[in-house]
DNA sequence: AACATTTTCAACCGCAGGAGT
DNA sequence: GACTCCTGCGGTTGAAAATGT
């Protein structure tokens, strides 16, 4: 990456100072905090000229919100995030701003970044427009309940509760449109994946080969309760109507999209661990 | 090890809207 | 109302890093 300086104008005059552009120094970011530290955030175009910053005060602001600010947070956004983010998009759209103030220490930046190499290669790998209704419903009836589901499993990995949770027994076909998930304590229905609404962009015509259904492990870390969706009040009340049942608890289970996903390569993709996908390609493999 | 390709993410740009004059 | 300046937003770019061959 190299380093520009530009000639520009500035407050509408010509004052030919030369403006640097391109990654920031260790010595810029210390000056920008420091000069932040005594004098406070804004009046950037101030900010820029009297720091000495050789740089616009846009480019200040951004450093500072986007990368200095000492609450902003780094590293892999976490489940709980990437759940909200998918949820505030599905509302919102492309309203980066407004869904970060959702997330503190996330920035428009980070969401947007996430959006753009995350969720949308996922929509490029199926084949579907990642601002289509379609992919929405993808969104709500597979990466939801994943995202759920690896929620929960870090919960009970964290607090080492598996002795009381209820066992998970598997999927049950109903109907050609209802697929729903039972578990073992109460055989109450749990969630039901609205198949109709997922076959008029997917071929189900042979259920076992385009879904792979692995909640005959039977572990506890498979369960979903109320709890989980409480963390978010933000989650659409329709959504939460919709995927929480009667049941208190839920045995929430995954249902991979084979074919199109299948001549991917999957095992690249964040979404997919190596065990989804081991289970996933035997599963298609036999059937 | 070397090169090619893909992914990530920091930083830029243009535009819109608000505030001040 | 017209103009200027500032700030914030969303889209885009491209270098660096990671991964594949």
């Amino acid at each position: 990456m190299s380093i520009n300086l530009t000639k520009k104008k500035f407050n509408g005059n010509e004052e030919g100072a030369e403006q640097r552009k391109g990654p920031w120094t260790l010595e810029e970011d210390t000056l920008l905090t420091n000069y932040i530290s005594y004098n406070g955030e804004g009046r950037w175009n101030l900010l820029a000229k009297s720091s000495g910053l050789k740089r616009t005060g846009k480019s200040c602001r951004l450093r500072w919100l986007n990368y200095l600010k000492p609450d902003i947070k780094r590293g892999n956004l976490t489940p709980q995030e990437q759940l909200l983010i998918l949820e505030l998009h599905s509302k919102w759209g492309n309203r980066w701003s407004k869904i970060a103030k959702y997330l503190p220490g996330r920035t428009d930046n980070d969401i947007k970044n996430y959006w753009r190499t995350r969720v949308q290669k996922q929509a490029r790998q199926l084949n579907i427009d990642s601002n289509s209704h379609k992919f929405l419903e993808v969104v709500r009836s597979f990466w939801i309940p994943r995202l759920i589901h690896e929620i929960k499993d870090n919960s009970n990995s964290n607090n080492n509760i598996k002795a009381d949770a209820p066992e998970f027994v598997g999927p049950v076909l109903r109907d050609k449109n209802d697929l729903c998930f039972i578990n073992n304590m109460d055989c109450s229905t749990s969630m039901s994946v609205d198949l109709k609404k997922i076959s008029q962009f997917m071929d189900l015509s042979d259920l076992e080969t385009t879904m792979s259904l692995e909640g005959s492990r039977g572990s506890s870390s498979q369960c979903v309760t109320s709890e989980d969706y409480s963390s978010f009040p933000c989650l659409e009340e329709e959504y939460m109507v919709a995927t929480m049942g009667n049941s208190d608890i839920l045995a929430l289970q995954d249902c991979h999209v084979a074919d199109s996903m299948y001549e991917e390569d999957v095992t690249q993709d964040p979404m997919w661990n190596m065990d989804d996908i081991w289970q996933f390609k035997e599963y298609a493999h036999f059937n």
